[in-house]
DNA sequence: AGTTTGACTGGAG
DNA sequence: CCTCCAGCCAAAC
C-alpha cells in the first residue's frame, strides 16, 4: 500500500512547473523568495532543487524575475554573477557577507501587498 | 536499471 | 563567514 506520494506523474510535473513559473512571476520588485518556499507553495515541500532545475532549464524563464529567487541563506545562484547587480538595481540590500538581507526583503506567495 | 548530478536545506566543524 | 556532509529527489547519463 503506497502511503507516500509516488514520484511525480508527468502531469504533476507539468503542474509543478507551471505553478513555479507562475509564482516567480508574482514576486514584487525589490523583494526575494526562496526555492523551498516556492516548492512548498506549489504543493511539493521537499522539491526545492526541482525549482532551481526548472528556472535553469526551462526556456522562457528568462522573461520572469527569476533573479528574485535566492536560497535560504540569501545567497545568489552559483554561476550567475549578474543576479546580484539586478537585485541591487531594484533596491535590494546585501549584507557585507554578500548575502541578501532576507529579514528585510523576503517575500512569500499570498502576502498582502 | 544503476549511477551521477545539481540555481536546495540544515546542521556540523 | 567559510567548507564539508548527509538527506533530498527528478532528470540526465
Amino acid at each position: 500500500m503506497k502511503d507516500y506520494a509516488d514520484k511525480m506523474t508527468p502531469q504533476q510535473a507539468r503542474q509543478f512547473r507551471d505553478d513555479v513559473l507562475n509564482i516567480v512571476g508574482q514576486i514584487p520588485p525589490g523583494r526575494v523568495t526562496t526555492y523551498g518556499i516556492i516548492a512548498a507553495w506549489a504543493g511539493w515541500p521537499s522539491h526545492s532543487r526541482m525549482v532551481g532545475r526548472t528556472l535553469r532549464y526551462t526556456p522562457g524563464a528568462e522573461q520572469l524575475p527569476c533573479h528574485r529567487v535566492v536560497n535560504m541563506a540569501g545567497r545568489t545562484a552559483p554561476g550567475w554573477s549578474q543576479q546580484r547587480p539586478l537585485l541591487q538595481a531594484e533596491g535590494v540590500s546585501f549584507k557585507p557577507s554578500g548575502h541578501v538581507d532576507m529579514q528585510q526583503h523576503l517575500w512569500q506567495p499570498g502576502e498582502v501587498k
